[in-house]
DNA sequence: AATTTTAGTTTGACAAGGCTAACTGTTTAT
DNA sequence: ATAAACAGTTAGCCTTGTCAAACTAAAATT
């Protein structure tokens, strides 16, 4: 269940699709992190093997057990980061750029002691 | 003054070692680093390009003005994550781990945003 | 029915940034 | 003085992850 910060954004990325869009493909992963289309390509066909996607004939792309495992772990971090530079005046877009890179980069034991830091103060 | 992340590793170990060592070598950083000495090498040539850097005969290596400021900007940050971390309870090295690698991916904004929040709350 | 658009794949190129191995030159020991 | 250890460089390889270009196949348009 080991993944590197290239699949994780993949990963998040059709998690997030997955609560906009009826069916994910590719073509929207690729609109979606600004990537081409044969980057996309070859990232779901590592991610397949991985089995942390499954992609049906017509390419439509869900996430397997584990893919979601990763996918709402770094989601997670993403939305905790983003809302708490928001929260202190950042601008949005930089927050939101700033948390998509945290999120790869936090260990378990950091990621919870933010959390509770920031819970706590802002109550 | 661009820097990858890469790049902004060196140069804070070369910071950090001149506090420690009379002189700094490529044999310091890759001691310092775990890398090899080839790859120390291979980064020192590309920071004497970018004029990061200046190396004597000897090979003593010694940071320029924006080698130095590259330098102590990724340790401002890694200091303030690492304390932040450590002092929320995190093991120190996980807390070092983390924060050498938040260091290189934050921006100017959210660095200020944090430490702010940071310094109010730990008063 | 024929053409165009859309989606996905494969292949080959490239840059970063590690590595090993082989080489040079300089100290330090014997 | 010779041998060994140490320091630095170079060259070639590997992996990751992007790209562009060429191809296939299906869907939509005309």
């Amino acid at each position: 269940m080991k993944s590197n910060e290239s699949s994780e954004d993949y990963l998040e990325s059709i998690l997030i699709l997955s609560g906009k869009l009826p069916v994910v493909r590719s073509v929207d992963i690729a609109n979606e992190l600004g990537y081409k289309k044969s980057s996309v390509s070859v990232a779901m066909k590592k991610l397949r093997e991985l089995d942390h996607i499954t992609m049906t004939d017509a390419g439509y792309i869900y996430l397997t057990e584990t893919g979601k495992e990763i996918a709402e772990r770094v989601y997670e971090r993403h939305n905790l980061f983003t809302d708490f530079l928001t929260n202190m005046g950042v601008d949005p877009e930089t927050a939101e750029n700033d948390a998509c890179r945290i999120e790869h980069v936090i260990s378990e034991d950091s990621f919870a002691a933010f959390k509770k830091f920031i819970t706590e103060h802002s109550a």
